[in-house]
DNA sequence: TATATTTGCTTAAACGTTTAAGCAAAAGTA
DNA sequence: TACTTTTGCTTAAACGTTTAAGCAAATATA
């Protein structure tokens, strides 16, 4: 027997013989309000058990106290983990979070900008699906002069704040890691060119390459979608090249386990043979054998910042301020797979 | 320079020179509203980019057409995917979906059904976090009269509709497998006894053990947080019991990859000298070496019937429907760690 | 032609809040 | 005492929709 009709302002008013407003004002310790009243609120309040309508206090106000949030997939570690320390920081601050997956599909992305748009959202931190290229959808987001956070996978043309790590520094950290391991011929799985952060890898690794005055040759270097079974389908194909690599250095953590399978299907030992740097660093890049070298990419930092950067946005919503690029460091985890006994 | 005004209702009637009522009929198809009319309303609309104010329906019609989803994590593989699933078949149904994080927190869970509760979603579907035993704010969720369905984590006594696999007969069907390999001496590494599936999980365990004639010690069965270093702890200990087992049923992927570390580390070959089964069949179970065998729980499955049940209870409301416990069959995926050679 | 029905709208209230404006009574000040 | 100020409320409008009720004109029916 759920009593159907939710207790209103308005009930509690009629309890205390007083008006809806001085409710509204007494439940929000207005000091106009005396404290006898506020009490007598309170006490009705809470026996008649009332719960504030967020929606008609969204309405009113213009303002829903909600984020949304779109990322590819939950699933990785970076991204939930990224998640957490976002909602705890704009929980914090009043805001509650809404968090949506594009599953890596740019029309899905537009539906979640949609829907987010739809339940009248404060603001939206993004990290965009590695389909997209088509950036109207986020137009429309700046359009209606609500906040937009980019995260991890940006996009400079947008011309919005951005948090995410240095991907080319992190390119050269790798490649000089794996020349300093005595490796002479370095290959790239790399992720697509149009993604910028991919890009960045892999404008770090020729650089690197370069400056190390290492082997370059087209047939080292690949794009794909860093899947597991992409992972091993290039490095089969690196195995099968006239001259192999003695190191290869994969733009993702699940693409590395593919590799890495494919290379112990071959007998081929890591890092003995051909030494084996991931990105990302995921649990399980501890956890196979041999354990993975790997990017950390400080996402509960990303996640944090993102968060605050929004909550600035919001602040100074007036203000013209400048745009805010944050670009963290990352950290080089060294395992196994890349060390020399 | 983003129109801070958005377009509302009224700005198409003013436009129109009709009323903000005609509008609106015209935008729902009302057979009331001519042809002439409803063109010229949705030419404006488009013309001057309207969007619907999803708070002004939901707080006029005391419907927000938002679902609340509470998690434990969303970085395992079986909860991402049951959310996609889930999410699939609500869009299509007109409701959109709110994911938060327990991170297995009772605390944070109660935060979340408060959350949840005062964005005035029209329903919660839920997975309990593992330390909840305190089920008040789940009570509080039925007082409210939205429907609450509870999938994987559930718990009986609140009397909600439910949607999870079998543990008692999974165990039943690992037992029974590993009795075909040839094991004598099988221990247990579970879960909680509190929360049911675990419970159930060790019962199915104790009664298969009992079924086949096989040795039932207290110190082959313990109770844990299946925590990847769970795992190592118990299987160190197993590993120091005078009568080693020759088989071990882990109650969750996680601690069976720490078991399988521990194995390993000891070189004790798996499966030759101890079996391992896991539980979940989380991708890493088919990517480690050896494979482990592990039970497949149908996420997408869970996902779709638990999105079902929910919109049955909003189309029934008013009826006093019985209670949906939806318990589904699990699968049995045998990889290396089990098989004999 | 007179009446009934249908068409195509309008008006106004409602959803549950917040808030600007205002007003009477109480308290303070000269 | 006569005023100003402060206190403690009330009234009413607003946020952007939806919807019941109603009304005039057009059309159909007898």
């Amino acid at each position: 027997m759920a009593n159907k009709k939710r207790t209103t302002i308005k009930d509690i008013a009629n309890a205390l013989d007083i008006s809806a407003a001085a409710v509204s004002k007494a439940l929000h310790d207005d000091p106009r309000i005396s404290k006898n009243t506020k009490e007598a609120v309170r006490r009705i309040a809470k026996e008649l058990n009332y719960q504030p309508n967020h929606l008609a206090t969204a309405l009113r106000k213009g303002k829903s106290n909600l984020v949304g949030v779109i990322v590819p997939r939950t699933n990785s570690n970076f991204f939930s983990s990224v998640l957490e320390s976002m909602e705890e920081i704009l929980n914090k601050a009043g805001y509650n979070i809404i968090i949506t997956q594009s599953n890596e599909s740019f029309e899905k992305e537009c539906q979640n900008i949609d829907t987010l748009l739809y339940t009248q959202v404060d603001g939206i931190i993004a990290s965009m699906a590695n389909e997209t290229v088509d950036l109207s959808y986020y137009e429309k987001i700046k359009s209606k002069g609500i906040p937009l956070i980019l995260f991890d996978r940006g996009e400079n043309d947008l011309n919005v704040d951005y948090v995410g790590i240095n991907d080319y520094k992190s390119s050269l950290m790798i490649v000089k890691h794996l020349v300093e391991q005595g490796c002479k011929r370095i290959a790239h799985i790399g992720g697509y060119r149009r993604t910028r952060i991919f890009n960045n890898r892999i404008r770090g690794y020729i650089d690197a390459i370069k400056k190390y005055n290492l082997p370059f040759e087209d047939s080292l270097i690949t794009e794909s979608s860093l899947t597991l079974l992409d992972g091993r389908k290039k490095m089969m194909d690196l195995l099968n090249l006239e001259k192999r690599p003695d190191a290869v250095y994969v733009a993702g953590d699940y693409a590395a386990l593919g590799a890495l399978q494919v290379l112990n299907e071959n007998m081929i030992n890591v890092p003995n043979d051909i030494r084996l740097v991931g990105f990302g660093n995921e649990p399980f890049t501890s956890l196979v054998t041999p354990t993975i070298t790997s990017i950390e990419q400080h996402s509960k930092d990303i996640g944090r910042l993102a968060a605050e950067t929004f909550l600035e946005r919001v602040a100074q919503a007036e203000l013209k301020q400048t745009l805010n690029k944050i670009i963290l460091d990352a950290e080089l985890i060294i395992r196994d797979s890349s060390k020399t006994n």
